[in-house]
RNA sequence: GUCCGAAUAGUGUAGAGGCCUAUCAUGGAGCCCUGUCGAGGCUCCGACCCGGGUUCGAAUCCCGGUUCGGGCGCCA
């Protein structure tokens, strides 16, 4: 079974240094119509581009002419006909047409314009995401999305990590600290999953060395910043028998491969954003936590004490201190306070007051947290108690610290944030096709 | 959560108590036009978030609500 007009070509495969008088059918939406009343010209897009349709006047069926010229604008088509190289057209060739089937007549007004000629803010986007998608940028950011995790996959799968799945309907909160959403599991209460990671950690004792994970992770924070979302996409590793510089390198080398990546294969979709690329030079610069608190200290605009949390605005500064001395815009914060990491986090044997965990930063804003795990499980117990919880709860994890858990260590990325600073786009909202903050729960 | 700001045709905007029968662009309807590519020209269509109040008079000022945006917080 298949349709009666099947598609030969995306607009972009037409190639006019090949074609001489080829019949092709192209497939897509009415971008545009132009009646200079002896010539017509519409203008097809789809996913891959936009092509000219060229009917002129006097040369053509006046059924179909006339047909043209009330094409109703964002209509679904399929136009069939010979394409030839013209110098005159768009992408230097045009095609002339046999047949146009209306496959879906738009309405009209239109929700919003898809040309690029009239802005529309992010909320009228959000609500008639189907119509923002027909614009080319936003369609540039998914594709790059794209790109982002198909990069991620293959260095991952090259560095020897499985792709694994863990559940995300949970029994627990997973690691205390941020406020989970509750659902209704038959006649249990369950929670949706802030995270893999003590998932990802029981899989170390399983022995499969190396594992990744791309999912969703869910946060029932009340924030309400361009940066948070309450449904987010995770990149997480975990990899055995390493230690926290390890997987350091994995990620500022991963990090790098992706941008890599965007510039090889989305060259189109960066230029229609007007986005030059540079690839992040590894190694990315550490800075230990009491350094980073000295340069926020050393602005005098706020004094942090030692063992505090980094705010916004710190971020900021010890962003922009990085930049100005290497011109990089990653860098991780290194060697954090035991007692604001989680519980999960190793002490450095010589001093446990800090431990051996980083944050991966991009000057802007945190992607990343990792650290090399506390594997021991009578140690693991006591820092889960120190932190307040309850071990009873952790019975599932903490089983399968007894019977023979390696050493290991890992990370989490957040995918939207990775792509969010890549682009320079101002609202995370932008690199997600659905997102769902505080407010937004359609479509 | 908190502070600040905003809300006008389908979309994006102008507007500082009477100049508003509300600006402009885009869009829609129609006419003219043979190479457009943000086509052009002419005609027409389409809006002041909701509820109170002040005033002779409110899109404009005040109060409350709703929604949206930004900063911070929380958080990754």
């Amino acid at each position: 079974m298949s349709l009666e007009n099947p598609r030969t070509h995306y607009t972009s495969q037409i190639d006019p240094e090949k074609i001489g008088d080829e019949k092709v059918t192209v497939c897509g939406w009415v971008h545009e119509v132009r009646d200079l009343g002896g010539i017509c010209f519409v203008v097809v897009r789809d996913r891959e581009g936009k092509a000219q349709i060229t009917l002129v006047k006097k040369k053509i069926d006046k059924e179909i002419f006339d047909a043209a010229r009330k094409l109703v604008r964002e209509s679904v088509v399929a136009v069939t006909g010979s394409a030839k190289p013209e110098g005159k057209a768009p992408n230097g060739y045009e095609i002339i047409p046999e047949e146009i089937v209306v496959l879906n007549e738009a309405e009209s007004p239109l929700p919003m314009d898809t040309t690029g000629k009239v802005d529309a803010e992010l909320d009228t986007r959000l609500d008639s995401r189907f119509i923002d998608l027909r614009r080319e940028k936003t369609t540039a950011i998914f594709k790059i999305r794209h790109e982002v995790l198909r990069a991620v996959r293959n260095f991952l799968s090259d560095e020897g990590f499985i792709e694994t799945s863990s559940p995300k309907v949970v029994a627990t909160a997973t690691e205390g600290g941020t406020s989970l959403f509750p659902i209704t599991y038959f006649d249990r209460e369950a929670f949706l999953n802030q995270s893999p990671q003590l998932f990802k950690q029981i899989l170390m004792s399983g022995g499969l060395d190396r594992v990744f994970e791309i999912g969703p992770i869910f946060r029932a924070e009340e924030h309400d910043t361009r940066r948070h979302l309450n449904e987010a996409t995770s990149i997480d590793i975990e990899a055995s028998f390493v230690d926290h510089f390890d997987v350091m390198e994995i990620l500022e080398n991963m990090i790098a491969y992706v941008y890599e990546q965007v510039i090889e294969n989305e060259s189109a979709s960066l230029e229609n954003l007007g986005i030059e690329l540079e690839v992040p030079k590894t190694p990315f610069m550490k800075v230990p936590y009491s350094e980073a608190i000295d340069i926020v200290n050393a602005k005098g605009e706020e004094m942090i004490e030692w063992g505090g949390d980094l705010g916004t605005v710190a971020e900021h500064t010890i962003g922009e201190h990085v930049f100005e001395e290497t011109g990089e815009s990653h860098y991780f914060i290194t060697d954090w306070p035991t007692e604001i990491k989680p519980f999960y986090a190793m002490p450095y044997e010589n001093d446990p007051l800090i431990s051996k965990s980083f944050d991966m930063m991009h000057r802007t804003m945190e992607l990343s947290s990792g650290a090399q795990r506390v594997h021991l499980h009578d140690m693991l117990k006591e820092r889960i108690e120190s932190q307040g919880l309850n071990p009873d709860g952790f019975e599932f994890y903490l089983r399968a610290f007894k019977y023979g858990m390696p050493p290991h260590s890992g990370w989490g990325v957040g995918c939207e944030r990775l792509v969010m600073t890549m682009l320079g786009v101002e609202n995370i909202r932008d690199t997600v096709l659905f997102p769902r903050d505080r407010r937004r729960l359609s479509p």
